[in-house]
DNA sequence: ACGAAAGTTAGGAACGATTCTTAATTTTAA
DNA sequence: TTAAAATTAAGAATCGTTCCTAACTTTCGT
C-alpha cells in the first residue's frame, strides 16, 4: 500500500506552499498548473490518503466545502460563521482538564485531538450592524 | 418574517426533545409521526430559520450529515472523528484569552461563540487498536 | 532486467446532503 | 374581510464527494 506517485507529491507540495486553508476546488486548480490533465478524484483520493496518514488536516466549515491544511507546528483554527474564513492562533489548551469534563459529563474516555473554535471575524460582525440599521 | 407555522413549532419541539444531536433526516423521520405530509424542504428551511435565530446550533461532523442541538445550558461538543459521535462537555473556557491569542496570530478581532473538540473516543480507539494486531 | 502483483491513474457516472423553484395554502394586519 | 406576506409540499437541481473501470505505473522477487 501507497506506492510513490508523482501526483499525490505535487498535491502535498501544492497544500504545503499553499497555507490558504484551500478547498479541494482550489487544490485541484492549483495542482493542474503543474499536471493538467489530473482527475478531480486523483486530488480526492490522494486528499484521503493524507488524511488518513496524518500530514494534513480536515477543517468543516460552517456552510461550503471542507478546507485542509498541512500538520507543520502546532496551530488551531477560529472559524468565521460568516464567511467562512480560517484563522491561524497559538494557545495552550489544557487537554487533560478538557478530556476529564469529557468524562464527567458524558461517561466516556475521549482523546482530545484537535480543538476549533467558531465565532464571528470583525469584518462579517460590523457588515451584520451596518445590516441592521 | 417569521409568521407562526405548525410545522416550525413541531420541528423545534422534536429537536428539543430528542437531544441525540440528530442529523436532518432524523429529525425529518421523528417530526413526520406527528406530521406525516411534512416535506423535507421544509425541514431544511426552518432549520435554517432556527440557526439563524440562534435557537439551535449546528455541528459539522467529519464525514456524514450535520447535527442539530438545542441551546439551552451552555456546554461544548466532543467529537469522535472515527464514529461520528458527538458527547457534552462543561467547561470554563477562557474566550478572553482565546480571542487576544487570535488577535496575536492572526491579526484580526474575533468573537468566539463556540469551540469544538475534534478527537476519538475510547470505543473506536480500541477496535483501531484490534485492527493494527 | 523481466514479469507478476499491487497500487495508481483519468474520466466520468453515481451518490447523499442540501438548496432552490413553483403553485397552492396559511397567516397576518389593516 | 381581504390583500399582502409568509409558508407549505413536492420534486427538480445543485454541490461536494465517492465510486467504478479499464489503462498505466510502481514495486518486488527472481
Amino acid at each position: 500500500m501507497n506506492n510513490y506517485s508523482k501526483q499525490r507529491e505535487i498535491i502535498l507540495e501544492v497544500i504545503k506552499r499553499n497555507r490558504i486553508h484551500p478547498t479541494a476546488e482550489q487544490i485541484y486548480k492549483l495542482v493542474t498548473k503543474q499536471e493538467p490533465k489530473i482527475s478531480k478524484s486523483t486530488i480526492y483520493r490522494n486528499i484521503g490518503i493524507l488524511l488518513e496518514t496524518g500530514v494534513i488536516q480536515k477543517i468543516k466549515i460552517d456552510s461550503g466545502a471542507d478546507r485542509y491544511d498541512y500538520i507543520d507546528t502546532p496551530h488551531y483554527h477560529a472559524i468565521c460563521r460568516k464567511c467562512g474564513e480560517v484563522y491561524d492562533f497559538e494557545y495552550d489548551f489544557n487537554k487533560k482538564e478538557i478530556e476529564n469534563a469529557i468524562i464527567k459529563k458524558s461517561k466516556i474516555e475521549f482523546q482530545v485531538e484537535n480543538i476549533t473554535i467558531q465565532g464571528i471575524c470583525v469584518n462579517c460582525k460590523s457588515n451584520q450592524k451596518k445590516k441592521e440599521e
